[in-house]
DNA sequence: GACGCGGATTTCTCCTGAAG
DNA sequence: CTTCAGGAGAAATCCGCGTC
């Protein structure tokens, strides 16, 4: 591989000539540019990546972290986010680097720090007491996370879920749905906090309270969800607000094998919309985000940060309430 | 502990040549 | 002669590692 010494050097010019010519930065004459150009297109010349971050303290990578769950590779969300972000970066010469971890586990965004392999990092799911976010402050290194933080000082891009699911829910109770279920995952993640309590706010702003025995929380296995849609079933509820796609899925799947129908025997709503809840012959009622604008947002907001760029510290990106014949 | 190396960038000083 | 654009080239810098 050839280095800037040896285009120099054929060139008959200095290495900085060379570095001039190719950044455009400095005074260089036109002809001297073009000719550096030149040859670096006739001949073949690329500059280490790794020199280049040596020199600049800048690596052109960021990684997005992922949540290690079994089901990972069946989340729309986290694809498409993955996506969005990869389609940012692409289009500002960075490079993504794919971190998948517990969320208790900060050991490898720690050595992605320490070997200095990233300029910023993209949290695609925050937790209560997240571990991540002392870790990134202390190392004071930029980062963003999809989703909300409990701590100040953290610049954080998120759907608006709170209020997405206290319009859901407030739709279905103003249709006379009174009795909603509701059907939560596990209750460290921040998503699942934010849509909680906007079901919870909901209830309130109709001056009730959901009946506790509806309540479902920490569905996180296919076997607790069983047990939740059995019991509701009986309690006779008028409605399954699922907390997100995954869990809905699931419902939908064993109210199909026990011969429920939706809507007729059991309404069914999702807090979030993805294309699993597409599988189904009926149409879901759900919260639809845009996940790509999503991702774009996250990452612009990240490379800015970087840069170093005012940015602001929250932004809530809106949503859609869709409304379909599984609530009718 | 000091030093040198790896490769690119940036900054600084110095030189050359052309224009006014 | 002065001024300044255009360029050369040295040096510092980035960081980790190996060698003395």
């Amino acid at each position: 591989m050839k280095t800037i010494q040896d285009v120099a050097k054929e060139l008959g010019v200095s290495t900085s000539t060379v570095s001039r010519a190719i950044s455009g930065k400095g005074r260089i004459g036109k002809e001297t540019r073009e000719r550096v150009l030149k040859y670096i297109e006739e001949n073949g010349y690329y500059p280490n990546a790794a020199a280049q971050s040596l020199a600049q303290s800048k690596t052109n990578n960021i990684a997005i972290i992922l949540p290690e769950v079994d089901t990972l590779v069946e989340m729309p969300f986290f694809h498409t986010c993955m996506y969005a972000v990869e389609e940012m970066a692409q289009a500002n010469d960075y490079d993504i680097l794919v971190v998948i971890t517990s969320g208790k586990d900060p050991r490898p965004l720690e050595r992605l720090i320490l070997n200095r392999k990233v300029d910023g990092m993209i949290l695609t799911r925050t937790y209560e007491n997240d571990c991540f976010v002392p870790l990134l402050l202390e190392k004071k290194i930029p980062f963003v996370t999809i989703g909300q933080t409990e701590k100040e000082g953290v610049v954080q891009i998120d759907s608006d879920n709170a209020g997405a699911c206290m319009e859901l829910t407030s739709v279905l109770l103003s249709k006379r749905i009174g009795r909603i279920a509701y059907l939560g995952g596990s209750m460290e993640q921040m998503v699942n906090k934010c849509r909680y309590k906007g079901y919870l706010e909901a209830y309130r702003q109709f001056g009730k309270e959901p009946e506790s025995g509806l309540i479902y929380m920490n569905l996180v296995n296919k076997v607790l969800i069983g047990k939740a849609v059995e019991e509701l079933v009986k309690k006779k509820a008028d409605c399954m607000l699922c907390q997100d796609d995954f869990i809905c899925d699931e419902v939908l799947h064993i109210l199909a094998a026990e011969n429920i129908k939706v809507p007729e025997d059991m309404r069914v709503a999702s807090c979030h919309y993805s294309r699993i809840l597409d599988n189904y012959p009926i149409m879901i009622t759900s919260l639809k985000f845009d996940i790509m604008q999503l991702g774009r947002t996250a990452c612009k907001i990240l490379l800015d940060m970087i840069d170093g760029k005012e940015v602001p510290e929250k932004t809530l990106l809106d949503y859609e309430v869709i409304l379909k014949e599984s609530t009718k």
